[in-house]
RNA sequence: UGGGGGAUCGUCCAGUGGUAGGACUACGGACUCUGACUCCGUCAACCUAGGUUCGAAUCCUAGUCCCCCAGCCA
């Protein structure tokens, strides 16, 4: 599992972690041997157990990508497990054969490998316990606890009643025990086609839960299965399924997010029964809600992000402007950073709407640690030093770090004329601009200080070239460097030199903190600007990038040599964030 | 409307009868060969109304607002 630091900032008391320092205070797991569930044999478990005290889980169903939202329950329940010398199981909840895929599988694995994290044995698939919740639902129809209904889907809508009317006793909620077991065997055996049977738990047709309106457990789905092949035809629901798997598995404290809260009454009601069949034995595990992720500026659902992907708002699923974490891997955001933001946002039961801003400041901060600084120009414009020979070169030493001596150096090539950003210069400079303007110095970073002199523009009154004279005895860590005392430090590729290369700069994929608000169709409110394509001039040592490799590129921001598009010899870069630029909020706001 | 949850600085989280605190943002300043980083400082909140108490964010009562639930999805 991932290295925790060694000296973190106190774990935050979460309501979660007081519930299981109680647990734990109470020696509620103590007398358990965890040695599996009385009524099913290893292998239809988990199997061999170790010693951990609390036990969480993982447990996605294998029909999309991972996002930032699944980002902050692996935290969460790997973070508790590795804190509380337990253990996370990485669990497939694949019930239903309709929706899941072997692709989402491996994407998955992906993705939480990636986070940093590693479940041991503890990997997992619902469907492996189907034959075990087989048996559970004949122990409960045994028991009088389940019934075989054959009313058509609209029928069962139509008698569950409403928020405020009670449900009608379907007219098959009092077949026998022997013709609900003799049903649901045929069921099984696929004499039925789909949708002519369910198997419903017998609890309370009039409950203000209407998730206790004797919820379908058991449905005929004659599908294939991604794991299981064409072995079952009826199919376990989520309600029923998810409490064995956690059984099964000795999970201690299952989380998950709020929407769920109405469920933990079956959840309790199920084990419960299956305890009092002798099929499982306490502790049983026990379900905690906390609020799910809602991020600014993007959207965290399956079926908003699966649109965008299949509508082609996007390029795929690891789009660097997407949620998903392929796609923040792509952009350039990496798990330290993701894991700083899960542990600022904190975990509570209150709805909450996380600025973006906070996880890009995340991102800023953990690459402004390990990134190697390197200089491009994204928006060229030429500089020519008048009193610089023509033909003539110098060399510039430059730090790969400010603050990491260790990273060492690098040389940068020096001339007479050089790639220096458009937005560097100003032919009539606006107030507490301190950059080019006739008349004014600035740094040429690493390099000389110089003067500008003037500057040419084409017909429409745009800059073509710009002027300057050098001061030869100013350059950087010479003795009279020190001398020249200049406000602006601006960033430059000598033309000779430069490499023109492709940099995509990203930006949020809407322009709006809160997409679709109301009733407002979502794609309305993409930011058409979320990608932009450049050719920019980098220095030479930028075309060595090995895909994945991140840099700061000076005054701009933080950029990942693409992982797809990427060459040998030939990279692509993403902008995964800016810096922060006061300059550009004073200039935006006065 | 029945049931289940939730309301604390702009944002997120803590505070569990005893001085409302932290982080981020914002703002101001210092430093700076990145208008970055770093450092210092400032602003800023208990949903409302009653009640209990020496004392209430916390307990009680009555409201208000927000979220979730009527799939043979998870």
């Amino acid at each position: 599992m991932a290295a925790r630091d060694p000296s973190p900032a106190p774990p935050a008391g979460n309501f979660i972690r007081q519930i299981i320092e109680a647990d734990l205070a109470a020696g509620k797991y103590a007398a358990r041997h965890w040695s599996g569930q009385p009524g099913f044999s290893p292998q239809q478990g988990a199997g061999p157990v170790d010693a951990a005290r609390i036990r969480t889980r993982f447990p996605p169903e294998p029909n999309g990508y991972l996002h930032l939202g699944h980002a902050k329950s692996i935290y969460l329940n790997f973070g508790l497990a590795l804190d509380f010398a337990g253990a996370c199981h990485l669990r497939f909840d694949d019930t239903n054969p309709t929706r899941e895929e072997q692709q989402y599988v491996d994407a998955i694995i992906d993705a939480v490998r990636w986070l940093g994290f590693d479940w041991g044995p503890h990997l997992y698939f619902a469907s492996n316990y189907f034959a075990a919740m087989h048996q559970c639902a004949v122990a409960l129809i045994e028991r009088g606890h389940a019934y075989v209904d054959s009313q058509s889907p609209e029928e069962t809508r139509l008698n569950r009643g409403t928020l405020t009317e009670p449900g009608r006793d379907s007219p098959h909620r009092s077949r026998s025990v022997t013709e609900n077991l003799n049903l649901f065997a045929r069921m099984n055996a696929g004499e039925f086609p789909d949708g002519a049977h369910v198997l419903r738990a017998r609890i309370d047709m009039a409950s203000p839960n209407i998730n206790l309106r004797d919820p379908p457990i058991y449905r005929i789905r004659h599908a294939h299965h991604h794991n299981t092949g064409d072995a079952w035809c009826i199919y376990p629901m989520y309600t029923f399924a998810h409490p064995i798997e956690d059984a099964l598995e000795n999970i201690t404290h299952s989380l998950c997010t709020l929407e769920f809260e109405d469920q933990r009454p079956f959840y309790d009601w199920l084990l419960q029964r299956l305890a009092e069949a002798g099929l499982l034995a306490a502790p049983l595990p026990q379900q905690y809600e906390f609020a799910r992720l809602n991020l600014t500026y993007t959207v965290l659902s399956k079926r908003k992000l699966m649109q965008l992907v299949e509508e082609g708002h996007v390029d795929g699923w690891d789009d660097p402007r997407l949620p998903t974490l392929a796609g923040a891997r792509r952009r350039g955001f990496t798990p330290e950073a993701i894991r700083a933001f899960t542990e600022r946002m904190g975990i509570s039961k209150s709805d909450s709407l996380i600025d973006m801003g906070v996880l890009e400041d995340c991102v800023r901060n953990h690459l402004n640690e390990v990134a190697p600084r390197r200089i491009a120009v994204l928006d060229p414009v030429k500089l020519i030093i008048d009193n610089y020979p023509a033909g003539q070169t110098g060399q510039c030493e430059a730090p790969n770090h400010p603050q990491q001596p260790g990273l060492g150096t690098r040389q940068l090539l020096f001339a007479q004329e050089l790639w220096i950003e458009r937005e560097d210069f100003m032919v009539t400079p606006s107030k507490g601009y301190f950059r080019l303007y006739p008349g004014n110095r600035v740094r040429l970073r690493y390099g000389y200080v110089v003067e500008c002199t003037g500057f040419e523009q084409d017909a429409d009154g745009r800059v073509t070239a710009v002027h300057c004279r050098y001061f030869p005895d100013s350059h950087s860590g010479s003795p009279g460097a020190d001398l020249y005392k200049v406000k602006g430090n601006v960033h430059w590729v000598a033309v000779e030199a430069a490499q023109a290369c492709e940099v995509r700069l990203y930006d949020r994929l809407f322009s709006v903190p809160n997409p679709g608000a109301g009733d407002r169709d979502f794609l309305l409110d993409i930011n058409p600007d979320a990608k932009r394509v450049i050719q920019a001039q980098l220095e030479p040592a930028l075309m060595q990038a090995r895909a994945g490799e991140h840099f700061q590129f000076e005054r701009h921001g933080y950029f990942v040599a693409d992982a797809v598009d990427s060459k040998a010899g030939a990279p692509a870069f993403n902008r995964a964030v800016t810096l922060r630029d006061s300059w550009a909020k004073a200039a935006r706001s006065g």
